[in-house]
DNA sequence: CGTTCTTCGTTGCAAACGCAACCACTATTG
DNA sequence: CAATAGTGGTTGCGTTTGCAACGAAGAACG
């Protein structure tokens, strides 16, 4: 078999995926004892709440992509620290929403100038239309994956 | 303190670690029984490896992103798997050389279609120029990103 | 209604992870 | 060339993770 030509570099998913940690790495180091206890689980639920508060715990399963009894204990440990809190859906006693407390919503204000920080300095020299570019092909992209989720394709 | 306006779509963070994932989650589900055994740190040294062969494993550590300790039992697993081999560098005997066998070269050929029918999939209709573009930006990023790694900036 | 099927959350378990302490080897300095 | 500092890899420990089995609540069907 010939060998393959594939360069890595080349790739969506390996980019995508080394420099999500590189910035999540590079903002966690910026937010150093800001973020003490939060592990990155934890941070992918609580950008999720900071878009819309009162989400299901399977909305979170979904969009973080972790297994249900991951977000489980997760939400568990936020619950201790005073971050969140659950509570049963009244409407249908099999879920249970989750809010942010007061806390939680001040930990995004807290977040918030270690993650512009870190972009500024990343992106500092690059064309602002291709940034622009970038991130609406990314989001079009995140549009699609997560619909795919809801509704996969069965196997043809 | 007003409302932080902050949205997560927005952000090349947010948008990086999900799509990153999501891809990843989409490539394992097509690659099946592929990939049993192999997990995302697994891949992530393998992917390195077909880039370039013989790496130290100090390379993969800053590469992948990974504790050293997390890296040294990856690679303890792969080779027990007989999917790389770990030689002792002569020149330097504190490095040790990672080196693929014929098992690990085959995977690449494995999981090439599979992580290409996914690209195609989710890129569908997409302007290639635009795809570029992000490739592009993303590239310049994770450049910049690893360079960083290197040589940390001391805190001004 | 009662039975069955599905969805959502929890829990037990083994594997993997990050952290820190450690050992082996090399480079640096006097 | 001896003493010290620095780099690379391993190992122990507590925590997190994915998987699978389970239980509780609602939906669908007769």
């Amino acid at each position: 078999m010939a060998e393959q030509p594939y360069n890595p570099l080349d790739s969506l998913v390996f980019l995508t995926n080394r420099v999500g940690r590189l910035l999540s790495s590079d903002i966690r180091k910026r937010a150093g004892d800001d973020v003490e206890g939060l592990y990155s689980t934890h941070m992918g639920i609580l950008v999720d709440l900071w878009m819309q508060d009162g989400l299901r715990q399977q909305d979170l399963v979904s969009s973080v992509i972790k297994d249900k009894g991951t977000i489980a204990r997760a939400l568990e440990n936020l619950e201790k620290q005073g971050i969140v809190t659950r509570e049963t859906d009244e409407a249908d006693r099999r879920n249970k929403l989750i809010y942010l407390t007061q806390k939680g919503r001040k930990l995004k204000a807290v977040m918030l100038p270690h993650a512009l920080a870190s972009m500024e300095e990343v992106l500092e020299g690059f064309p602002p239309e291709e940034v622009a570019i970038c991130k609406k092909v990314l989001r079009r992209m995140y549009k699609r994956l997560t619909q795919k989720l809801m509704h996969p394709v069965p196997a043809t």
